[in-house]
DNA sequence: GTCTATACACCGATAGAC
DNA sequence: GTCTATCGGTGTATAGAC
């Protein structure tokens, strides 16, 4: 029984893989992440690489899906009793602080040709849908709390959830070195959810 | 006196060329943004583009400096007694139907490749500057209508008008084709501003 | 499975005829 | 200034030795 040291050796340089390639995504994007980027930070050769992932675009598929899986765990580990609002702003912080650490990739939104080859993979659609039917599911609870104005739609903040992920506003701020980490996050959490709060 | 006919031939060709980016920029980014699909739109060769504009960067970087000017247009076309977080909900509301109508890039943000020649490009940078000196007036003076909330930082609400114009939150709603172009823009804006709003 | 070497395609930019 | 043709470089992916 057990796993063989051979696997656990080729899982863990898996792992690695996906870690260079969360920190090219993040850096670089889709787009302008070459494989060569991702061998020479790996520490491999580009030819061993393929044996891993048949494509550029499987790679980032690859990561894309390990960060939505940790986001359902994440959601997972809350606390059955906290309020629905609650639960949405933990995971906005949550996923915030990942990308202030620098180990989030730009949400595929950022490449059209990225996007279209998620539609086509399905590990990473089953995931994406589990995470899109649990982010609804906690706004349609805190609609039903009260706790959100009827001003907007649902459909609204559950995009704007994803999307924060990727804002701009984050590089800025950093760059504007101004505020610490915790006051970036302090600051967006407040405003984002802030816009769907009722009144 | 006057232009000559050709003088004027050839500046409508440079709006029909900036317009040609505007739309690819918006589609594909700039990334993947090539100069045969701009001379294909144009409807030229590829080399008469570059007797236009001597890069592919100067090309991007005439485009968004035209559009930071239409808005400072834009800005100042506004009545002056107008309230400044009314004119700040304008220009938000204003940069989202641009966007809705397929005619405005994303921002330099998502293109790291992009964002560093458009620090050295001169032309671009001043209209960039004044653009930022107006939000930051705007934003300053509504602060001190006490408008609004005192858990933000002034810097976080410019930033994020910027970030708003590249928002995938934009893309996911006209694909999710519920809501209508002004339904988008209301939610947006209201959903955006209330964030920073006093309560 | 790791490496080196290379095939193949694409893209930015240029050359040169008209 | 417009065109066609092409150079030089780069990037994805594959081939083949070990």
């Amino acid at each position: 029984m057990g796993i063989s040291f051979k696997k656990q050796q080729f899982d863990a340089r898996e792992e690695a893989i996906i870690d260079a390639v969360n920190h090219l995504l993040s850096e670089k994007g889709f787009d302008l992440m070459t494989m060569d980027d991702v061998a020479d930070r790996v520490g491999i050769a580009k030819g061993s690489l393929y044996k891993h992932f048949s494509s550029k675009e499987k790679l980032a598929a690859a990561a894309l899906t390990r960060l939505l899986k940790a986001t359902l765990e994440e959601l997972d580990q809350l606390p059955a009793e906290m309020p629905a609002v609650e639960q949405l702003k933990h995971i906005l912080a949550w996923s915030l602080r990942l990308r202030l650490q620098g180990g989030v990739p730009h949400l595929p939104s950022t490449s059209v040709s990225l996007q279209r080859s998620l539609m086509l993979n399905l590990d990473y659609m089953t995931v994406a849908l589990r995470v899109n039917k649990r982010f609804h599911g906690l706004v349609a609870k805190a609609r039903s709390d009260g706790a959100l104005t009827p001003e907007v739609p649902d459909d609204v903040l559950v995009f704007t959830l994803y999307s924060r992920a990727c804002d701009p506003t984050v590089d800025f701020l950093i760059r504007d070195n101004k505020l610490s980490h915790e006051q970036i996050v302090d600051a967006i959490v407040y405003a984002t959810m802030g816009g769907f709060l009722a009144r």
